[in-house]
DNA sequence: GATGAATGAGGGTTCATTCAT
DNA sequence: GATGAATGAACCCTCATTCAT
């Protein structure tokens, strides 16, 4: 791929990220490529679709979740850290994505392959968390770890989540043992 | 209003809260129609347009919530029930409700005034008890009441709520003192 | 019929010639039966469509109209006075008559027998007064009379015309020899 | 703008004209598509909605118009034509311009300030026009300038008007002192 | 006979997508 | 490879007309 098609393709996806948060899904696919300057054509030489696009912005935040987990995951079983701080510490790392934007355009971009098998290695990922959690007694044990992952995403993945945000706060703290 | 009308009203509120609450937002007149067994006419004789019909469920829900809100305070003041326990049960009762569909469907439905009017009454309904929860020292006093309401309003206006489900729990467990 | 059925009728006649007046061709069923304080079934029990409400005007206005003119053309003959006095009666007659507003609704209304019989009656009569008036030499000859009823027909059935107007004055003053 | 988009410019606006002239103001977008031989989505890239493609229609008509207007009256006063021919030899220009569709299309379209300001200044011209005749003496002086023209533009938007028919000569004649 | 609720074809408009330039 | 013009299915809504109450 030549270095300006390149360049093209991150633009589209940032700026379609940006205008997406800002109005949500009802931005047309010729208003995304005017804000990107540039023509829909192009737009459809580097994504086939409109869900193509959507998906490549949730792929592209998923990845970076995933890699973030998994780098937290491997310094806490090296260097000794609770599994409740790994877990703490990904939760609150979601809250710079734009998550909540990702299922509110697609509720079913799990049609994708690669972006559902991100999501099961993510969720499993949590799980396992959450589970080391509650045998080391920080997590309260009442829930399955699975429904606590149910939650956490619950909590993530809404508008306007940020770091060490009131709700955030208030959940951890109710999932404390 | 003749009796067969009234039904057929009904039956449209009805049949577009559960295409609404399967597939979202992207349900066309025509299908809610269709799924009424009625003409597209007869959706625009009892409704205007689709923002009116989305508005009147959306009526219809925080009316309901604002009666029982009014109720659960008058006993709470009468019967000596202590603030904490008449938010639980106002949060546990918006489960039913189809809230998280509303917000979903119409976020600036503010635009009607009298659907604007029952958000603020209910969310000072809300902040008051809240504030006398913080007062009779059970629930806890870091967050300001406004905030308690916001992030309530959050965890209970999303899809699949229910009464009592895991996450509610969490979050009233992480809001007590 | 009854006499309440035939005062509706007369009563919806009425409010439709007044709301087209007001607001053109632009005026639904509906309106017309709401301005009138009846419903819509009851204009369709007087009329069988649309359109049969529109010839209805307009036969009331022409029949008048033609009344008009026999009447005059009669007086005329016993009486002695010029054909251009004839003529210019009539003329002046249809500025009352929402003549304008007929050809406007309905360009295609002769295919109603009874409304293309009267049109070409009416043109017949013109006709003769106009043929006359050249006779007697007070109507310019170098038209034929066909012609000049053509023309004083777009003269008349123009909006807003008035006896005595300009536009009449000068197109009168115009055919004079 | 590129070649085609142009030329399929040109053809909606001529179709457009053609099938409002034979069937007057109840034509579709849909058919005025088809009639060019071209799908809806273009005439709305052209032209945002109908009122503009009418508009646009009407502009077009009153710009030429304004232009041989303008034409003739330069001519008049270096040339030292009677106004009386002057006004003679707009108003017969007139014949060949759609004006009777516009005036039937948009009674009230001098929303748009363009087409307003085009009005105002053709009726000026007219007007001075008509003032410059009665001061020469060739036009009658019973009749305000002002009326003379409200007049001169009923004669001429009417459908059917020819340069030199009937209706324009007995006017002007009727016109003359 | 009167009423107004129900119907659905049809009109204006948008937008994801294709394709000629 | 980029562009933006063209396409047409699908949406929201209106209104002449029918029919149950």
């Amino acid at each position: 791929m030549r270095a300006d098609a390149r360049r093209n393709r991150e633009l589209i996806v940032t700026t379609a990220l940006g205008l997406f948060a800002e109005r949500g899904a009802a931005v047309s696919m010729e208003e995304i490529a005017r804000a990107a300057g540039l023509g829909v054509g192009t737009l459809y030489r580097h994504f086939p679709d409109r869900q193509a696009l959507v998906e490549d912005i949730a792929l592209d935040a998923l990845r970076r979740l995933m890699t973030f987990g998994e780098t937290v995951t491997a310094e806490g079983m090296t260097g000794d850290r609770p599994c409740w701080q790994s877990l703490r510490l990904v939760v609150e790392h979601c809250a710079g994505l734009p998550l909540a934007l990702i299922k509110a355009l697609s509720p079913e971009t799990t049609a994708n392959p690669e972006l559902a098998r991100l999501e099961r290695d993510l969720n499993a990922l949590l799980e396992r968390l959450a589970r080391g959690a509650q045998e080391e007694g920080t997590l309260r044990d009442d829930i399955p770890p699975g429904e606590v992952v149910g939650l956490l995403n619950v909590a993530v993945c809404r508008p306007g989540a940020r770091a060490g945000d009131h709700l955030t706060t208030v959940i951890l703290d109710g999932l404390r043992r």
